[in-house]
DNA sequence: AATTCTTGCTTCATCGATTGAGCAAGCGTG
DNA sequence: CACGCTTGCTCAATCGATGAAGCAAGAATT
């Protein structure tokens, strides 16, 4: 019961010897090869009896350690708490097995610290391919990929020095953008500038995103408001924190929201509801991001979904084509029907 | 640039040539033990940066080969899409490197196949201990540990071989259907018999809370209608079909419902929207499980909260004691103060 | 001056699986 | 019956890191 250690682990000598054969012979049965290597199948079937009796399991330290090519691919991934890094997630991993490969997968709660930590582990791995998501420096880990000679890609934020593939952020905003717009001018009778909130300024893909909210502004003939772009981070009560500044600062919040990420809605959606400022059913609001919940809240929010399943298949297609060109490729992001009112 | 393999990875014998020194001296210098092994600080030094001009990077299979210990913690976990299994993950990541251990999670998608598989795979990799989350057969996982000098551990789901960490389902269960049915009564002016959607009446926690909730019941003096329990699995579309099917046998929707997880809550809102049977503001709804934008929902929809860092916090005082005994540790969920109406 | 101690290294076996090379026995062919 | 060919295996080197054992040179002690 308390053994600290059990009888060592069984390994391919430990089943030679009951076998009566070279541990040669079992490493070839076990890894499925031994027709070319010219084992009989008494032979073979003897020893895989065996193994399965004794409860074999292979060291995969010593056989990587032999074999050139790992099939290990890794994966970093900021955050777990939201519909769309879950379901890239979910998803990688199962594409990754479809192809022979072993995923590992890392979180890093957007600390580029843990972020290059983690980078430097997979990389001990031997992981033959590590993908970037959402990495706040991700040029800094396909250079430390490329001194191990270790393939990289980026993916949701794109780097300068790898492949990467991104969501088209600018479309997906612009036609989000629109959408609230248009929103406000059938529910509250005028178009009037919108909030924009959440995000970081300094990443690619909320500047892209600010770009589409402008285009779709001019296009219809909106003025933007500058100081109503509020790019304050993604954790909720930072989006929270900045809708009580600027009601602080006197700004009337605006009527119209775009959202810039799940996450971010809670916070917005708190602060409706604690503040009282905003009657909800007059709020007009988009979000760039999916959730089944948001769908339900039934004040008819906009949402743009990123389509993990496109974005993935062209992460496998560039693994597969051997390409290292820094290539930025954007999928276009599905935007649902509009909501129920 | 489109260099297949570039030269080689760099290695400690690589290193030691060009330091004019042993591997020896360079393992021991890389791996912190060389004041231990009596290398002096210019050698160490010296080799610190070369390794550090040529972007040394560990070999980790070799080095666990080595070594008795692997340091490896493995997890399966059935989905990543909700945020119970979402802040496990990422708590588990973040505890366990911690403890100096490297976590390595992997997805199953409620498949027995898969978890089998997957736990395997996690075998092979020398981890040394494997947690199973919300195993559909831990004892089997469990009796491959064992086969293979390994320790285990559940959580979420028990199983009978190995301690088990999981929540408190009866008397979370319980709680939630009492406030259930006392909304009932403050918002529909009568207690009534209420509605169990979700969940597997094979698996323990189903089964615990489906007590609960029968228990609740009595005590408010209400009679369970046994038709009313529809444990019709996980996924959402299989509550929708369950209420469908409830609905075409001609009995009329419960108003008061007790939902068995976030996933499910989805399908039964789904529903109600779409079969538009009952006004929802009339519905009285409780979820065994948390969710951000449940509580936005408006519906004063109850949640219980599964305590997940306490939850761990147990897994890994497990661990730590070394124990191997079959016991049932149950954590009691938090339930949030009541929501807004 | 002879002995022991200390310092600062190097040598080499080892972890478990893999695989090229090699070998012995049996078979077929001329 | 001598030759090559096939079959069915074994041998031994190897992957890269680790650490016990050992060794040489200088310092300290008697």
């Amino acid at each position: 019961m308390t053994q600290v250690r059990q009888t060592k682990r069984t390994t391919i000598y430990d089943l030679a010897e009951l076998a009566g054969t070279s541990a040669s012979a079992v490493s070839a049965v076990l890894n499925g090869n031994w027709k070319k290597r010219r084992i009989s199948s008494q032979l073979a079937e003897k020893i895989m009896r065996i193994a399965e009796e004794q409860g074999y399991a292979l060291n995969m330290q010593a056989s990587l350690l032999r074999r050139e090519k790992s099939h290990i691919i890794g994966m970093i991934v900021p955050k777990y708490d939201n519909r769309y890094f879950g379901s890239i997630v979910e998803l990688f991993e199962d594409m990754a097995r479809a192809r022979g490969l072993f995923p590992i997968i890392t979180c890093t709660r957007r600390d580029p610290e843990l972020e290059v930590e983690a980078a430097r582990t997979l990389l001990s791995y031997q992981v033959e391919c590590l993908i970037a998501t959402g990495a706040t420096d991700p040029d800094r880990i396909t250079e430390m990929c490329a001194a191990a000679g270790v393939r990289s890609l980026n993916l949701d934020l794109p780097g300068a020095l790898a492949p990467s593939v991104i969501s088209d952020n600018f479309a997906g905003s612009r036609e989000l953008t629109r959408r609230i717009l248009l929103n406000c001018e059938r529910r509250l009778g005028r178009k009037e500038s919108l909030l924009f909130i959440g995000g970081r300024g300094s990443d690619h893909n909320t500047s892209e995103r600010i770009r589409g909210f402008r285009e779709a502004h001019t296009e219809l003939g909106v003025a933007v408001q500058e100081e109503n772009i509020l790019t304050c981070g993604y954790a909720p009560e930072k989006a929270e924190k900045a809708l009580d500044d600027l009601a602080l600062r006197g700004n009337a919040p605006a009527k119209g929201m775009f959202v810039n990420s799940t996450i971010s809605l809670e916070g917005v959606m708190r602060w409706i509801r604690r503040s009282g400022h905003l009657d909800d059913r007059n709020l007009v609001l988009g979000c760039f991001d999916w959730d089944p919940f948001v769908t339900l809240l039934g004040n008819g929010i906009e949402m743009v979904r990123q389509d993990v399943p496109g974005m993935l298949k062209k992460v496998f297609e560039i693994i597969e084509s051997g390409s290292n060109k820094p290539v930025v490729i954007q999928v276009p992001p599905l935007i649902p029907d509009a909501q129920n009112i």
